[in-house]
DNA sequence: CTACAACCGCTAGCAATGCTAAAGTCGGGC
DNA sequence: GCCCGACTTTAGCATTGCTAGCGGTTGTAG
């Protein structure tokens, strides 16, 4: 029959979808415990039970997999910097609030964060093919911004503010900054940004 | 002899110097041209005209001739900063120079940059055994910052300024950026630092 | 119920990687 | 002229990402 066909093939796509998000979410959960280095083809295919050639089943190639669990990131980033926005009583330190969520997530998943920004180097941004939830990450940032665009470019401020974040999260995980003034620098760019804009 | 014999331990001390340096160099020309990823040991000792054991009389690892890389490259960057800082005719916009400096640097020897910054993880910033280069050039770039330092912690300052220019090369170099909008961001950080400090 | 077929996962293996041990080779000193 | 020591290379190991081809299981049709 026709629709039993479907039914079997419905349960295999939901298999395949249902493993896929085991290896996503095993070769996440492996580098945030042990670092990147230790995702191999062959721990992660043990760890998730099957055997490596199941890995390229789902993936073209380890890069892939990274590339997955940096998309993921983004989604969660997106969600935590919406949640910031909402959060406070008033509208006003929205960009304090976003900008201490941003660097929260990063602390709180560092693994996480060096996927989605310095293993992943095929997720581009100005492309047509850029996935939504980096677009969604970068506009809940740009929404923040708009707070205290003051008539000035929002875009382009925003994506200052996010380099910005960006660049202490980097060197200060390198150890290039000193940790006990890691506050006190927020503090200094938050401050430079709120000043009205030229 | 005595004498003699210590000529010929110089000399050696020579060669072993002279093909230090035509490691370091030759892995940075290698990874300028075709990237990193091309740097491996037996590419780099064919170039060297060596055989691969001859790198590991002169470094522990691959990593250590990156860190190598980097640390010339910091050495350097010392440099550019410095005649950025005194190129100018007023001592005013000494840090535009500098920060425009920094990013040209960065454009012009991006595999260097990466050594520099996303590649060697080990040379740490707070420790005794901070590196002389990496010292050098942070001080250039506080040399500058003080210029806008209106009573302010120039170090932290510092520090703030520094990652925002290092995130917009990384950003900007992994098209997370509008790339037509390069100069217009590098302004709009400049003029948020020119503001008087908080 | 049986034979067939399609699909799925695994075993085994490839080339390339970083790194190392042990053998060879050359120069310098007695 | 002979030997000793430093230096270089040949050859090889373990591990990496990735792939071909076989074996078994599941669902289908007669």
């Amino acid at each position: 029959m026709l629709k039993s066909g479907m039914a079997i093939e419905d349960r295999r796509l939901r298999e395949r979808i249902a493993r896929r998000q085991l290896i996503t979410a095993t070769a996440r959960a492996l580098a945030e415990s042990e670092g990147w280095d230790a995702v191999t083809t062959r721990r992660l295919s043990t760890e998730i039970e099957y055997s490596q050639p199941v890995l390229y089943k789902h993936f073209g190639s380890m890069e892939e997999i990274v590339e997955a669990v940096a998309l993921e990131g983004f989604g969660e980033l997106a969600v935590t910097l919406r949640e910031a926005r909402h959060g406070g009583a008033t509208p006003a330190g929205e960009v304090d609030r976003v900008a201490a969520a941003y660097n929260g997530f990063a602390a709180d998943n560092p693994a996480l964060y060096d996927a989605m920004f310095t293993r992943s180097t095929r997720l581009r941004f100005g492309a047509e093919d850029t996935p939504a939830p980096l677009i969604e990450a970068f506009g809940e940032l740009r929404q923040a911004v708009t707070t205290i665009a003051a008539g000035g470019d929002v875009d382009t401020l925003t994506e200052v503010l996010w380099a910005a974040l960006h660049g202490l999260v980097l060197l200060g995980r390198n150890g290039r900054l000193r940790p006990e003034h890691e506050a006190e620098r927020l503090e200094i760019l938050l401050a430079r940004f709120r000043a009205a804009a030229s």
